[in-house]
RNA sequence: GCACCUGUAGCUCAGUUGGAUAGAGUGUCAGCCUCCGAAGCUGAAGGUCAUGCGUUCGAAUCGCAUCAGGUGCGCCA
């Protein structure tokens, strides 16, 4: 498609005065397809020639002589239409399709990394249901820079240091909850949420409690044998349950590297920032003042001298640009981030670190249900109204699989396909908005399998596969009649599928899942019309028309993974 | 108060680098299974693109201002 772009800006160039680069700028894909496969606009000739539009494009349009995959140049109301060859299009697209199978569209090797910092939790706490997002956008975006040739290093920068733990080792002393190794090795993330709840609880009776934790992490980072085992234990422990959940999910991970990891890292950070006159001493704090860049002070050490966020993350960036060398370092975190990005990034350029501007932020919206009243509201963890992600899938896969004892009921291993597509519709709802909106989750829509929905796009791939195993065949790329497969409903498909690899490239620019997500409902919805007005087996055109019920499968089932849902070939 | 994000059909959202008559889904209404999965397809109705001004041959898209909703701002992460 590509090329053609190139091949049509030349033909204008040749009979009209504009070079081939300006040509091209000017082209555009008309929005309806009736208009034809590329549009120009002559109002920019017009303005230079002092003519009328509509007169160059007619005068265009007489002069330009077609070569072969175009079929039609027409003038109207000032554009130039180029219509392709459908027949030509078609092979071109499919043929090139059946050659790199799912690699179609991909983009070779480069040899540069791209470190994706993503889901990121915080040990010991449960996984809630907006933790989806930051999971499932940096899956998707890993898999996309992946296809687009680069290296990719998954990180998952676990929150496991820091004051939470002071609090919960106060909590764990002050109920006397047992010490020993075969003890705390019972322990669930689960009692740990519930220490978390009490703390609260007594924080609110008794505010010192809250200097005690504080204390406590001092001590914890000072090295007490004690205090280290409680904090593996309750790591440990989290740890469980997040690798059973990333299991259901299907996602992975390069690295697990908490931020404890930093802690005998950051001293020579420390000493950095003093020797670059950047460590300022702000109300008994360690600061570094960001003023000139109308930023807030970033904070790099506590009155007691232990260590923040910042000071963490400010270790990590330097310690994998020296680990990964990467051409891009991406924190898969959500908007209400952005001002701790800001501040670490700016301190990292004050540094004199050139590569700071290397570090993206990807921020996305919160995820929103509605109360009682309709509005829309974000769960919150303290109040206990932010639903668990465990309880989430669990509810999703029931549902899921009442559904199929209705429809499909002698489905084989209905219980793994329930649970396959009750996450790739959570998915999927996460995924196909821009990252910034706020994702307004509503249980019926996100889980019905029409419109706009991962089962949608699922239940296309179910059908071409079906298809395909009833024919029971594959068809030689010699058998096809290319003349054959080009009515409007076969068209529309070839040329969505013939998109796959702008599209890509696109995503990943614009570190946007939901551009893949939009292009997997247009390639179902497309799929989807096309064998329902086409029969395919049994007809004359079989060969022709399994052939682009093969490719069509190939080019869904790809785009589906991309976006980290499940292929599945039965539901 | 300052900073950032969002505002397009009743609802949820697309809209490419500024291009032709602003598109989907959902909901409402009306159709299509002797036929590869109806978990699907086809049609109708539904719009002051938050508002105003500006730039341009041309603005949902770019600039400025205003309004509305949301989020974040020193010892949490």
């Amino acid at each position: 498609m590509n090329s053609f772009e190139s091949l049509i800006a030349g033909l204008i160039a040749d009979k009209a005065p504009i070079t081939i680069e300006d040509a091209r700028q000017l082209l555009v894909v008309p929005q309806d397809s009736s208009h034809g496969n590329f549009s120009f606009p002559c109002f920019s000739l017009a303005k230079l020639l002092k003519k009328n539009p509509k007169l160059i494009a007619e005068e265009l349009a007489d002069q330009i002589i077609l070569p072969v995959g175009l079929a039609k140049v027409e003038a109207l109301n000032g554009y130039l239409n180029f219509y392709m060859d459908r027949a030509f299009l078609a092979s071109k697209v499919l043929l090139e399709i059946e050659e790199k199978k799912l690699n179609y569209g991909h983009a070779p090797q480069n040899n540069k990394s791209v470190v994706i910092d993503f889901s990121s939790p915080n040990m010991g706490k449960e996984l809630a249901f907006h933790h989806l997002r930051s999971t499932m956008i940096g899956n998707s975006l890993s898999k996309i820079y992946e296809a687009n040739g680069y290296k990719v290093e998954r990180v998952n920068h676990l929150g496991d240091w820091g004051t939470a733990f002071g609090k919960l080792i106060v909590m764990y002393l002050k109920e006397n909850l047992p010490l020993e190794d075969q003890e705390l090795e019972k322990l669930s993330v689960k009692e740990l949420n519930l220490l978390y709840a009490s703390f609260a609880n007594e924080a609110k009776s008794n505010p010192e409690i809250e200097e005690e934790a504080r204390k406590a992490f001092t001590r914890l980072e000072q090295g007490d044998a004690l205090y280290r085992k409680l904090w593996a234990a309750f790591k440990e422990a989290t740890l469980k349950e997040l690798r059973r959940l990333y299991q259901i999910l299907g996602v992975s991970f390069d690295h697990y590297v908490g931020e404890s990891f930093f802690e005998d890292k950051i001293p020579a950070v420390i000493e950095n920032l003093q020797q670059k006159k950047l460590l300022i001493k702000s109300q008994d704090l360690d600061v570094v003042m960001l003023e000139d860049k109308k930023l807030p002070p970033c904070l790099i050490r506590k009155s007691d001298g232990s260590t923040l966020y910042a000071t963490r993350d400010l270790a990590a960036a330097i310690y994998r640009k020296e680990t990964f060398d990467f051409e891009k370092c991406l924190y898969v975190v959500d908007l209400g981030q952005s001002l701790h990005f800001k501040q670490v990034f700016e301190v990292l350029k004050q540094m004199d670190y050139a590569w700071s501007q290397d570090l993206l932020h990807i921020p996305f919206g919160l995820i929103l249900q509605q109360n009682e009243e309709g509005k829309w509201e974000k769960g919150k963890t303290r109040t206990g109204t932010a639903s668990l992600l465990r309880d989430v899938i669990e509810a999703a896969t029931q549902k899921i699989l009442d559904f199929i004892e209705e429809k499909n009921p002698n489905l084989a291993d209905k219980k793994t396909v329930a649970t396959q597509i009750g996450v790739s519709a959570l998915v999927f709802n996460d995924l196909k908005n821009k990252r910034l909106m706020d994702v307004k989750f509503d249980w019926d829509a996100a889980l019905s399998f029409e419109g706009a929905t991962g089962p949608y796009v699922q239940n296309a791939l179910v059908r071409l596969y079906s298809i395909m195993r009833k024919a029971a065949y594959t068809v030689d790329k010699n058998d096809v009649q290319w003349d054959q497969i080009i009515d409007d409903t076969a068209y529309e498909l070839i040329k969505t599928l013939g998109r796959k690899e702008e599209n890509i490239r696109k995503a990943c620019e614009a570190n946007e899942p939901s551009i893949l997500a939009q292009y997997a409902l247009d390639i179902a919805e497309a799929a989807h019309r096309f064998i329902h007005h086409n029969r395919v087996l049994g007809s004359t055109e079989e060969q022709s028309r399994l052939f682009l019920v093969q490719q069509a499968q190939t080019v869904l089932e790809n785009t589906i993974e991309l976006l980290g849902l499940y292929p599945i070939q039965q539901m």
